[in-house]
DNA sequence: GTATGTGCAAACTTTTTGCACTTCG
DNA sequence: CGAAGTGCAAAAAGTTTGCACATAC
């Protein structure tokens, strides 16, 4: 992704542009599989060798709160990031660690109409994520 | 839960029942709301005082292991567990740290169905969870 | 009696924090 | 220039580990 993209997106969201806040939004994107903030440091290092670990857990903080990117919540005690805004879910593998995206606009929809008729009293919807569990055929 | 029924769980699954264990699973049945491990230490304290820190994680891991308790995933560093077997999706609020249970019978038929018929290839499906996110009016 | 489980404390991993220094706008 | 961001190193928080002792069966 090239940096005047980069610099607009955090730029939209009225976030000082850096070098720093650049590389690990950059790296995100880049590291397409749900990367942890390890994956993300060992990538920037390439390019950034001196980048603060406390700093790249900054960032992300900063760019969750921005919307930028989201958390994906896993069962094991490490957070790991996606770049990707759009609605979609998620097939996590009981056997590895891979956590593979799941797009379905139609599922989407399914689940929006439903929700729409079945009120949950008390609670606003914002989001639907559906967690997939199994294992694919290659575990 | 009275003592029998404990026992009764963990002898099914072939375990050897001690205090420990017993008090374990009690606890995440009794608090019900996704306990951490730190919550269950806490109850169990109060009626076993000495019961070792390690012991409590390894006893939860062991409880997972046997399918006595599941984990809970969430967007923080610390792992929740959950005493309740049948399928159920959870809403998250955005504003607090309540994880609350939704049952519905009719959307797990609706989703089974769903994907009865769409299938995914390489990979095979044991179980579905809906993260549905968003706030309590509560809050 | 033996395999398994527990207590304890130390260690490990991931994440957070405080503060002086630097940079962006 | 001033507010905000970064580097660094220390520490916090959550979890795991190794081993001697204890317990279930």
């Amino acid at each position: 992704m090239d940096n005047k993209l980069l610099k607009q997106k955090l730029a939209e969201k009225g976030m000082k542009i850096t070098p720093q806040r650049m590389a690990i939004l950059e790296a995100v994107y880049e590291l397409n599989n749900h990367p942890t903030a390890e994956n993300i440091i060992e990538f920037i290092r390439k390019t950034h060798p001196n980048v603060a670990i406390g700093t790249v857990y900054k960032v992300l903080e900063t760019l969750v709160e921005n919307g930028l990117i989201k958390k994906v919540t896993t069962d094991r005690n490490f957070m790991r990031y996606d770049g990707i805004l759009e609605s979609h879910h998620h097939l996590y593998c009981s056997n590895c660690d891979l956590i593979e995206d799941y797009h379905d606009a139609e599922l989407d929809e399914l689940l929006k109409k439903y929700f729409e008729s079945k009120n949950i009293s008390g609670f606003k919807i914002e989001e639907f994520v559906l967690q997939i569990k199994g294992t694919f055929n290659k575990c």
